[in-house]
DNA sequence: ATTATCTATAGATCTATAGATAATGC
DNA sequence: ATTATCTATAGATCTATAGATAATGC
């Protein structure tokens, strides 16, 4: 006998679920993040909750996953899709929080998100970076930096916003910082040094 | 009756306890770290540890405080300053760590430490501000950025970079990404704009 | 009949305190 | 005599399970 699945009721209040555990881990991290906080948003006891999820962990996968959906690019470029991300998440505080406050907590190696943080980061920074050799060897964008390290520097840039804009969401320009930052990489080095200028002029 | 105060090894204990602390506020955060773990590291038991701090609060403040001290910068001019922190901090993963798990935990306003953090932010990105104001000024600085994003940008890269690093210390050039950063900043703008190339080379 | 949810509880922690004992140094 | 440290323990949590009851829908 196959089970029958869940009831339409169950299936609304696993999103419910999902949703409340995104504030709480955004707010309190992995650790700090009780299922029983989870319950009361979402009106259950704890133990309701592991009707849903067999355990702490599972959830937060469940999370993670979510995440992830939520703050897909709808673009093909990558470039522009980091920026629309951020551009998103200035709307969506719980989603930034949940990233930066996981991503430290995983950077221990016991972590449960470890493994998706590690891979998601060198995933992105290599595709960023091919992004970047794209756009020098089309000539849209200056040659004056290395892809690679252009990459990581995008990656930095978005993340260690996010913190300054989280710990003070008035006074942070994030997408203005951002913008500025790829003004400069569209054109740096497009433009020809002092020296070349030098040639050019007297050319 | 003024009190004796502590013996010379109840000093040294105490600075044990606080290097074990900084370990352990790394790896787990505030609030997942436990006071029995650090006193298991300096061979004390939990209740040795409140003979020397009050409270897991104070220890963790005293924790910022000394950390604070020892990524203390021994260059007055604060660009330079940034640099030799990122160039230190590789040597330290430990205080790093410590640095980007509690300030992400600290985006909470009930984080003993989110006042620290705000502050912190607050004052560096306003010095670097001036800092790169003045660069412009005196000319050692191209003209292309508006300072108060630049200094912004400077701070979030190191953050960023920092994480990065953390996850995958051999393959996360942090300064070399720095520098690269900081050499677009130097030239950007102070070299001619495409058009005003043209208007030079045909003057 | 099956899913959704609750109550009750086991078993791990954790912070912090009280009060005893050991070590240190006037 | 005072500091340093321990044992024991109170009182809060927390995750997770067992087993009962309520709600849902074939």
């Amino acid at each position: 006998m196959a089970p029958r699945g869940s009831y339409q009721k169950g299936k609304v209040k696993r999103d419910e679920i999902l949703m409340a555990a995104i504030e709480v881990f955004s707010r309190r991290g992995y650790r700090g993040a009780s299922i029983r906080e989870i319950g009361e948003i979402v009106g259950l006891t704890n133990a309701g909750i592991f009707h849903y999820f067999a355990n702490k962990e599972e959830l937060f996968v469940e999370v993670l996953r979510v995440r992830e959906e939520l703050g897909e690019a709808r673009t093909p470029d990558l470039l522009e899709a980091l920026r629309l991300s951020i551009e998103h998440n200035a709307k969506v505080e719980g989603l930034v929080h949940l990233f930066v406050t996981v991503s430290a907590e995983a950077i221990d190696e016991a972590h449960p998100g470890h493994h998706f943080f590690k891979d998601r980061y060198k995933r992105i920074i290599k595709l960023l970076g091919a992004r970047v050799q794209a756009g020098q060897d089309d000539g849209s964008m200056g040659a004056g930096l290395d892809p690679a390290l252009a990459a990581r520097m995008l990656v930095a840039l978005a993340d260690g916003l996010q913190v300054q804009w989280l710990l003070d969401p008035e006074n942070t320009p994030m997408l203005d910082v951002f913008d500025a930052f790829c003004s400069v990489l569209l054109k740096t080095a497009d433009v020809p040094s002092a020296e070349q200028v030098q040639i050019i002029a007297s050319g």
